[in-house]
DNA sequence: ACCCGCGAAACCTATGTATAATTCATAAAA
DNA sequence: TTTTATGAATTATACATAGGTTTCGCGGGT
């Protein structure tokens, strides 16, 4: 089942884990036993050094990042894991931050901005929202990806009739637009159907619509 | 052309107009004038009961709204808005604002949320990039609701049939499903194909994924 | 040699349309 | 109120086109 992308996430069944990047001990601390009063597995860092050497889990999960870090920032750690198209949800912490350096931080896609000292149940909502969110988009992305999966086993010629096909063009007149007789269409396209996994053409579309393979718009 | 929502929105091509919410005079005034430096129409009010009175242009457009206001604030709008349905993409000012206020206006969908004073600079590329958003936000709501318009041409026959044939049934499996002969499922489906303006069974599958009848996910 | 792309003949199923007829309900006219 | 008209829904026959598979065969490239 599942997929596998470059160096990241497949699982979506997985138990959450919360990973903790706070260097200050003693809250530090006190998040880890926060997230296990609720039953949820926790890993916790003192430094985006820390964080970036072991990769994440490959489980439904969220980050809890204290913007302000020794060495790069919470920040900074959202931008490289952006870069590396890692798209774990995020929750800020900070004691001195400022409305600008929340701003940035939600436009590039963090779930939460909390200000210290925050309440427990604030944060308890926070990551439990996060969480439910990297489940549906782990869901997503399996998804698509195993489409994917199946598309590159397409040949070239197959792709191309797909992409006609699922167009809306008659095998004649993908015959005509590629120059192939309309039989040969026919055996290409009966085979992208059974490729694909595609129990009709209805099927074949949604799954082309998915790959971004036919126009979204009309 | 076009279409017809509630109260709202459907024209996408009009000249784009910005909206001013800020009881502050001077600024307001140093508002329009900003942004009539670089043509954008405006609009400007001193409080939330005057925006309220009238309502919105039909263009693309944004809304720009300082957060303390005499009665309703900034965020009060925001709420109003949505609940009304309208989806003007809104940049909030503010002079004394705080983190959890501007991260609450970012989740609930703010393009922006500036701090005063502000360099025009950034005021200009927060009211660019949020026409654009509405512009493309619009043109989807139009196609959806011409889309939508069409749709309601059709008989409950006809609907149930579509829904039935998108999701890759054959005639004979419809018309067993909802005790039809399989020429009547096929009357059915060719006055649906007729109305809906599809040109294929694609573009019918896109369609109904539009109109989300059929199930996005397989 | 084998796989892949390509194509033809034959055959069957599915789709689409036209014609025609029946039934039913509702709306408009007498 | 009765009659009439209209439109939706239903089905059948018949025909034409499109879609799909199998079998068989050819040629090029790894």
């Amino acid at each position: 089942m599942s997929s596998q992308r470059g160096a990241e996430k497949s699982d979506v069944s997985g138990e959450p884990m919360v990973v903790v990047v706070e260097d200050d001990t003693s809250l530090r601390e006190a998040l880890e036993r926060l997230f296990r009063t609720i039953g949820l597995r926790t890993l916790a860092f003192g430094s985006a050094a820390e964080l970036l050497e072991n990769k994440l889990p490959d489980t439904p999960g969220c980050l809890v990042l204290d913007v302000r870090l020794p060495g790069l920032s919470g920040l900074d750690i959202q931008g490289e894991l952006a870069k590396a198209d890692i798209h774990t949800p995020i929750i800020f912490m900070t004691g001195h931050g400022d409305i600008p350096m929340s701003v940035r931080a939600m436009k590039a896609g963090a779930v939460d901005f909390l200000t210290k000292p925050f309440r427990d149940q604030d944060m308890l909502d926070a990551v439990v929202a996060a969480i439910e969110r990297d489940r549906a988009r782990r869901k997503e992305d399996i998804e698509v990806a195993d489409l994917r999966t199946l598309f590159e086993t397409l040949t070239a010629r197959e792709r191309e009739i797909m992409a006609l096909v699922t167009t809306g063009l008659m095998n004649k007149q993908v015959a005509a637009e590629v120059g192939l007789s309309e039989i040969t269409v026919k055996i290409h396209r009966g085979k992208v159907m059974r490729k694909m996994g595609a129990r009709s053409l209805a099927d074949l579309v949604r799954m082309a619509e998915a790959l971004e393979m036919s126009p979204t718009k009309r």
